[in-house]
Formats: C-alpha cells, structure tokens, sequence
DNA sequence: AAATTATTTTACGCGTGTGTCAAATTTATT
DNA sequence: AATAAATTTGACACACGCGTAAAATAATTT
C-alpha cells in the first residue's frame, strides 16, 4: 500500500493524469510561442516529452484543445494577478503600475506567454479567448477610469490607452529571449515605467 | 498601335506584369493581416482576385515568397517614413513623435499592416525579414539617442523603450478594424502622444 | 499471481493544400 | 488572317500532418 489511502486512490490517479495532461499543455505553448501554432506539430510536443504522437491523443481530444488551453493558461494567471488586492490608498495610476509590473514578470520569468494564435481556433473555443482577453482588457480599463477619477491618469480615451501598452506586452513573445542580458524584473521595471509615464497626467507635452 | 511606341512596349508588359504581381502580393497581404498565413490557403487568394489557384504561380514561385514581400512592403513603407526630411531644428522627442504618428497611420489607413508569421519563413528569406526589422528597429533607437542627448527624452536603455511602443504598434493589427468607431488620425495622435509621454524627460514620476 | 485498469505504441486512413505540367485560351504582332 | 507570345486553366502527383483503432505493455488491485 502506498502512503495514499484507499479512499483518495482515485483522486491520485486522475491527479497524476491531470499533471500530465498539464504538461503536454505546457510543453505545446512553449513550442507554440517560439515557433507558432502551425509550425509545431504534434510529433514536436510528443518528442519533447519523450512520448509518441498518439499518446497525446490519451490526455488531449486534439491540437486545436491544446491551443485553446494554452491561452486559458496564461488568461487565468493574469487574472489572478488581476485579483490580487491592491492597497486601495493607491491611485489608479499606481495599482495599474503594479499590475503591469506583474504581467510582464509573469511573461519573462514563469514560462507563461501570451499567444497571437487565435485566428486558429474555432467556434466556442475562439469566441471563449476572446471573450477572456476582452475581459482581461475591460479590467485593466476599469483602474485607467479609476486613475482618471482620482486624478492620477490623463484624460483620454481608454481602450486606446489599455490597446497600446497591453500590445507592448504581447509583442514580448516576439523578441524576449530568457538568454539575453535583460532580466525579468529589469524589463518590467522598464515596461512598467513607460506604460506610468505615458497615462500620467500633469505633463506640460 | 497603342499611345505607347514599339520601343516601349517591352517595358509597358513588364510594368502589367509586375503590376498584378504586386495586386496578389496585397490581396495576399491583407489575407494574411485577417487571418493568418497558415489559415489563408493559395485558393482563398486567387479566388480574391477572379483567378484560380494555378495562375499564382505564373507570378510568384511559392507561396513563402508571396509572404516575404509582404513583409517587405510593409518595411518599405517605414523606411519611407524614416526617410521623410525631419525639421534639425527639432528635438528628438519630436522627430519620434512625427515618425510614430506617421507609422500609426500607415497601419491604420492605407493597406499596408505589419505581419507577425517570421517564423513562417525559411532561410534567407526569414533572415532578411528579421534584419529589415532590426534595421527599422535601430533607426528609430537612433531617435531615442537624439532625443537623450538634446534633453527631450529621459535616460534609459533605448533599446527597451524601442520595444514598447513599437510593441504597441505591431499589436494594432490584433485589434484595429477599419470599420470601428475611431478613425486612423485619431488613434495615431492618441498612440503618438502616449509614447511621448511615456519617453519624455521632467517627469516627476 | 491473476485479473483489471491505465498508458503507450505500431500501423493505418484520410483530408487538405501545395506546386507542376501540358494544354487551352486570350492578347498582341506582323 | 496568321503567327507568336503572354496568360490562364484543368488535371494530377505528392507530401505533410492530424487523428483513430486495435494491440501491446506497464502499473495497480484483489
């Protein structure tokens, strides 16, 4: 008997296969954000898992799940950024700092990135990304009018203000290698300075 | 006898020829902007232009090529822009600022976008694309440079303030659609004006 | 250790999409 | 009108990569 009641057994088990089912995930969206979705095929994610192409199929009803749950990966993570509480002393401007800081952290250092392969998916699954990402966006959106009310952030538009630095965060995938000289916090530090001084209001411009 | 002489005429089919090439390479392009390389198929483009499939090739070798001067439209367009005489009178805050507000524009109203499939092109082709960019990458961090030494533009790394706003811009064919609510020249003043600020030198931050 | 269940594999079918080629058609030239 | 050149087409070959199914292996339970 192992140290595993007979009674949890079977959450072991699928808790085993839920491990595994989440690394062929993880081990795809790699592939995936250094390649792309249709330049990586099955066999590249079998053999870095020492596996072979239909064992995937075990843990996975196809690629395109794969794909779909790739994005939910890093959409969930970014929640959980989104839902850490944040000192309501604050100003708009500074959580919103905070928050940037943490996504960019979260895209250079953990292995999670974000994926530009929606075009990709299909019915449910491309409208859930989407509605995902719009959420995401909308929350971020949400604490530029915070800043825009509390007097911290210019007044202008803020989907514009929200579409551009959040494109300067998924342009990352394109160009950040974890091999360069810049490290995580450096970059973020960097991101996250420019995203503040771009909404700041009080600029003579 | 047509209004052009025999001695032109070899030259008048050349420029025919080169101008339907150029119409598959932009009807390709815009394909490619909407839905992706992969997800674009040979068909789709010809029947976009009232031909069938194999007449492509009397233009274009295959379809990576088609994809490589896609990109190179697009990097030719900016090496217009960064071309364009720039006031010496200028602070490099503001040579950068005209430069940007130019690429928005570029993006947004006429129909040349920047395409994100590098990774879709082989060898000396996907080199080139890369070094185009690199290229187009430097002369705008030469900006930044300017602008550090005249005083308009606060000291950090160049090279991270490059990857941002031009982050920002290569985000803009995810999201911008001809046919929203906000017109070219009024996301090009507000994405312009957002990389100003978030460069620009005297902040109290 | 026999039996059951979980996991992985070998072998295969199939669709999609690219690129080619020889023939047909259209357009220009004499 | 006949000839030649440019352009387009229909028909085909072929490769790649996805997903399946039945069988084999490994792990777990009784």
């Amino acid at each position: 008997m192992t140290a595993i009641s007979a009674v949890k057994e079977p959450f072991d088990r699928d808790r085993q296969f839920s491990a595994k089912r989440k690394s062929v995930i993880l081990a795809a969206a790699q592939a995936f954000r250094r390649q792309g979705y249709h330049n990586t095929n099955m066999a590249a994610i079998a053999d870095a898992l020492d596996l072979t192409r239909p064992a995937l199929y075990y843990y996975v009803k196809n690629k395109e799940e794969i794909l779909f749950e790739s994005h939910l990966i890093a959409y969930d993570a970014m929640d959980d950024i989104l839902e850490r509480p944040r000192g309501a002393n604050q100003s708009g401007l500074d959580q919103l700092y905070d928050v940037f800081y943490a996504f960019v952290l979260l895209l250079t250092d953990s292995g999670v990135s974000l994926l530009t392969d929606v075009g990709s998916l299909t019915g449910a699954w491309k409208s859930d990304v989407l509605n995902r990402r719009a959420l995401i966006e909308d929350q971020v959106a949400k604490l530029v009018k915070r800043g825009q009310k509390d007097g911290s952030i210019r007044q202008s538009d803020p989907r514009m203000m929200v579409f551009f630095f959040m494109g300067a965060l998924n342009w990352l995938n394109a160009w950040y290698d974890a091999s360069g000289n810049m490290s995580g916090p450096e970059i973020a530090e960097s991101f996250a300075q420019q995203m503040k001084n771009g909404l700041m209001s009080g600029q003579e411009n």
